[in-house]
DNA sequence: CATGAATGAGGATTCATTCAT
DNA sequence: TATGAATGAATCCTCATTCAT
């Protein structure tokens, strides 16, 4: 039963991804899901409190996950290159993989609406936590100079924000992922990333260990 | 008679910025902008083609003299470093000391429609366009070592752009301009940027002239 | 379920014909059929396009009933002058008997609009055949001479119809059915129809009976 | 100046005339009328006192004309049979030399609102007892047996409306002065016209000169 | 007389949400 | 749980008319 609720509330979920990507958020009428999800209109509020709900719901349930398979792949750097190389790789690959989820979360997440925007901030702050995580992390063990860590994530993220966007919008015709080495080299510029091999040329175990994560 | 048109052109405009930054594009009725504007609804249409048409002129006509003030400092910079002082700087005074224009651009604008973004496209572009110049004349004056541009320029206006939305939204308590310095130090580092006194250790003057520009 | 559907769209229609024939079809508001039909504003629109709609269908309908009728009638009568004396005996009755809505098809059916127009152009066509094929068969029958079809069909609608008018506009203080008799004396001149007694006197059989059906 | 006054006014109401045929009426703005006048938007209203009022006006001055013509012409008709064929035939050539005219009074002057029914009525009764004064006048004659005259108007007009009409939709692609003679014909035979020569035969000069007249 | 910029009333329609079944 | 027919709130825009010049 539980399940089938689950499953019903996931297929309502992915229906949504598919139709808010396709025709936006104002555009995409509550019944055009229901369709896709091949359910009734009155069962998605058995679901959901609203159609503003499934957008929010919509963008807690993928971004947890998506912040989740972050800290989850970060457990295994040792550096703070290969952290923030396995962000931005995420963040690019991720939304490179799921082009209808990165529309609606670039654009049609964009509402201007108060209560869209507070729901949305507690797994955003989740992410902007994560990052500044990663950046405190880099100045204890002296990777990173004492930087503006509140600034630095803004920049990460923005960055990220803003190449995202502008793939979505095909403002250029590059892959997103191609933009992963050279936004890794301006990140590592503005932090002052010391690398391992710099300072611990004399401990090549762990430098050729994090070469091996860098190059996964 | 054109001046008069001009004057309530703006006198709209103004009622519109006001307005929506208070009540959001939706929620707010063009009955209101009226009222503000002290014109009747009827004459908003003799300016403007629909509501929609206000929020896409509004855009263009600040961004404009956004793009075109920041134009006009950079014709006085002589370093990559100045140049890039002068956009950070113009781009956080000028919305901290707009923020009825801010909330507009930095939410309100970011409408999923379609033909808004269009709109919105042509002075973005413009932006992007400036931006670029400035780290393309970097790589050429060799105080920047050859990057991905357009990366760096997606780095730069994301950052910007981020900051400017954390500070609309009251992420954090600071204000827009106590991030200048922060930032530009992020940017400098991730272009590389050699700085005059650096390569140009002989030449004091140009240095000083210089750090007199940066601190004005 | 299907019953309550035309349940419902008969009540809308019904209740368009009463508020239109009241204050105009423009100065009638949706709303206003909505209140009379016993449903919500939103309700009319899953019955129906659009407020023009109603009118379009409410004509197609009404007149393809009252053709119909007609149709029905002329099965019976055997002679053109019984043919006729139905066509005028119908029209004027129904309208007098449905004085809403002849008020709605004389005057507010009449508009300039050319999808209204159209629309109506459909039944309107169909009762001109019908007149027409008395008339053919008249002249096949050699009840009536050789005359011109056309024109022929456009003295009875016009005449009929300029009738109906006059009597909705109370242009005059008599019944429409009063107007039959004369009507018909007209047509029959017009035609030069040349009655069955006149040339089959020696079947008085046939005359009787047709006399029988004149007059019912 | 009043010379100018009118000439002003009569140049609104054949840009009237134009526009409302080319759009319809209600589609049609005061500022083409005025356009197309060569005036501003408020020297309509030195003239009019509304935009009804030039549909009003219109109607009023040009069916004045057309009324008078006919009276002028029916002077010199000695016979009903000339009447009638003076009155077909000034209708149908009138309404074919002028049809952006015939377009306004067949289409857009039909308007279902009570004040411009009630302003057009004046011209239009005026023409109904035209044709009635020549009904009755052939009755007194002897010409036409004693028939309902206001039936008879309805039939007379009634048929040369629809023809109009018919023309104007262009329901048919004949031309409006082909259907003079076969209406006519029907004409006679509905009021039973004794014609001249059938009773007169031997006043032979008579019927010479108004077959003159009915050939013109 | 002439202008034309300014006025402001007025209503069809959509679609998220409900609730009887 | 599931349905889907019914609900009804909420607003942009047009354009005839005015009146200061």
């Amino acid at each position: 039963m539980s399940l089938q609720r689950e499953g019903k509330f996931d297929r309502i979920l992915d229906a949504a991804i598919e139709a808010i990507a396709e025709s936006g958020f104002h555009q995409c009428q509550v019944s055009k899901i229901a369709r896709l999800a091949g359910v009734a209109d009155g069962t998605i509020y058995l679901y959901f409190k609203s159609k503003e709900d499934i957008l929010i719901r919509l963008f807690q349930s993928r971004m947890g996950e998506f912040i989740a398979s972050i800290r989850n792949e970060l457990e295994h750097c040792q550096t703070t290159e290969a952290r923030l190389r396995t962000i931005v790789r995420t963040h690019f690959s991720y939304m490179e993989h799921n082009r209808s989820l990165a529309i609606v979360t670039q654009l049609e997440l964009r509402q201007p609406n108060l209560s869209v925007r507070l729901a949305i901030n507690g797994p955003l702050l989740d992410y902007f936590r994560l990052i500044e995580e990663v950046i405190q992390q880099g100045i204890e063990r002296e990777e990173v100079p004492k930087i503006d860590v509140w600034v630095a994530r803004q920049m990460i993220f923005g960055s990220l924000d803003e190449a995202t966007t502008d793939w979505v919008l095909a403002r250029s015709p590059r892959t997103l992922e191609s933009g992963i080495e050279p936004m890794l080299a301006l990140f590592e510029g503005a932090l002052r990333l010391r690398k391992e091999y710099e300072y611990n040329r004399f401990t090549p175990e762990e430098k050729r260990e994090e070469d091996g994560n860098a190059n996964s």
